[in-house]
DNA sequence: ACCACTTGTGCGTTATAACGTACAGTAAAA
DNA sequence: TTTTACTGTACGTTATAACGCACAAGTGGT
């Protein structure tokens, strides 16, 4: 993550002139005096959290929109085909492709899967904080967890702690795919 | 979002606990001062935006995971199925379910939409900075926006600003099945 | 042109962040 | 038991955040 004061004078510009507010009227909505607000927005204090959360809560930002690398203007459209991008990344098989990498604005990445029959696969634990979730596109799927185990049917998913171990498991006689998407905590 | 002023202080007793940094060890890593960061673990002061970005770049922590509500310590394992949940939300027989709701600490919610066929929908902007997945399960969709058309045929995915309008239209003989995911900017 | 009002900046004052240091309490070693 | 080292807190000092107010410059109306 970048250093917030880098950003700060920025967003709070940006923000005061979307809304068309002079430095009075920003004032008066956010309990921050003007010129302290205009110090701010010049680069040449840094105010302390408290009074951030009240220039937050008056401009009804959320904090990381004040502090945080400004979204972009445009994200773009783009299209990606799992049936053409698909790559086995293990010798055993499973098939992986990417439908989104990881992108630090979404704070996930996403994956279609293919279990091949038969396939087993036990995961080590990912980084801590990991939210993992699994949907079952066709076929089933066993999860299995140190202290339980999950039956999935297609059309069924599960959310778990991806930074616990846990397994993969088709004991069928098709392939099994699935969506995987995992997001990082803290983005 | 809630006040990063209420959390600052247990987030930094816990980031310096799970180390086992003294107050010392810890004012030598981020360069603020041993008082100063007792009086921030014991909530006696509020520190600026500059002090917090010298103690979250000396924990090695984003800024979010020192100022945000502490991501739970166990995520719950959940299944949802969207076999038995599905149902319709307009009259014209769109099917909804709900893989997982809007959760803050996500960022998104992710949906299973069955677009029956026929079916043609447009979709009023959502909220400044949605970014919107459609990834096509079975059957295929038109997406229309307003300067291109993107056809989506069964393993494609797209990813577009779900903050500008948007249709969708599903012009063949049977049921398209998609997942949709929404993530909200700023979370 | 003159006047009234608004705007953003600078400045002096007040409040508090941030610091360095001393110290009481605790734990471990001799 | 005594000594040493470490820990967190309190306190006085320094630096700066945050404020209220004055003012120069700009704008709009008469």
């Amino acid at each position: 993550m970048q250093n917030p004061s880098d950003f700060l004078p920025g967003n709070l510009k940006k923000l005061r002139s979307v809304r068309q507010w002079s430095l009075t009227q920003a004032a008066e909505q956010t309990g921050v005096s003007k010129a302290m607000l205009g110090q701010i927005e010049r680069g040449e204090s840094s105010p302390t959290l408290a009074t951030l959360w009240k220039i937050a809560t008056g401009f009804g930002v959320s904090f990381s929109e004040l502090v945080n690398v400004a979204t972009p203007v445009k994200d773009k459209t783009r299209v990606v085909d799992s049936n053409l991008a698909k790559k086995a990344i293990s010798d055993d098989g499973m098939l992986v492709s990417i439908i989104q990498d990881f992108d630090l604005a979404l704070g996930f990445e996403w994956f279609e899967i293919t279990f091949p029959a038969g396939y087993e696969r036990q995961s080590a634990p990912h980084k801590k904080g990991v939210i993992e979730f699994i949907s079952v596109l066709k076929g089933s799927l066993i999860m299995e967890f140190e202290t339980e185990i999950k039956e999935l049917s297609e059309g069924q998913s599960i959310r778990f702690q991806g930074d616990r171990e846990h397994g993969y498991r088709n004991h069928t006689k098709q392939d099994t795919v699935v969506h995987c998407l995992m997001h990082y905590a803290g983005k």
